[in-house]
DNA sequence: TTTACACATCAAAAATATTTGATGTGAGGT
DNA sequence: ACCTCACATCAAATATTTTTGATGTGTAAA
């Protein structure tokens, strides 16, 4: 009854703020830089820096490294586990026991 | 590339705070009236109303009056929305064109 | 119609998230 | 080694969200 819901709030705590969303909108059409996203965003670059943090951490982008720069894209695996975790939070729990007991 | 999301903002404003998850956790199970959810939850009169209006609001929640009491539970729509708006927001959009074009 | 109950709403206080500007770090290039 | 560039991190300022306690509203029973 306690942290039961820790990683999920990190997840959606990722969806829940426009810039953010504003920010996997441009990643739908691939993989970006950051120097790009700052451009596109108008935005400072340390509040990029925290946004992508904050979507890192919940895994639906990951990083890559390419010497100075970092290119952000989104996760496959990542966005599978929040599509994941919403069906479950949002769906009866009756729905899990006809799976597994009938 | 202004207001563009700000229904998706909305639905997971709602699921970003652990409280809210815990009462999702606890309507999985079925309906359940404010009463009950104040008492499970702990948590003052007051602030169980602030966050059944941003579940409602969001649609993944729905009331239902009944007299005096009020009842809550999950909605399939709702969350069928949400469900449809994270996919959209987390998939490449490369895979929309080849549904259109292709 | 009065009263009590269940919940919503409001405004102020408290807690949390975001922005900003300064500074730190690590990868190259010179 | 030194410098610059791209980005991360920090601390303070600002903005937003949540809690709290008081008050409002609608329903039902007396």
């Amino acid at each position: 009854m306690k942290n039961e819901h820790v990683k999920d709030v990190q997840i959606f705590k990722a969806l829940c703020d426009e810039k953010r969303l504003r920010i996997l909108a441009l990643l739908r059409t691939g993989e970006k830089c950051a120097c790009m996203l700052i451009e596109e965003m108008k935005i400072g670059q340390s509040a990029l820096s925290y946004h992508m943090k904050i979507l890192c951490d919940s895994g639906i982008v990951k990083p890559r490294q390419d010497g100075k720069w970092t290119h952000y894209s989104l996760s496959k695996e990542g966005s599978e586990i929040a599509v994941k975790r919403l069906l479950k939070l949002t769906s009866l729990s009756i729905d899990e026991e006809k799976l597994c007991c009938k």
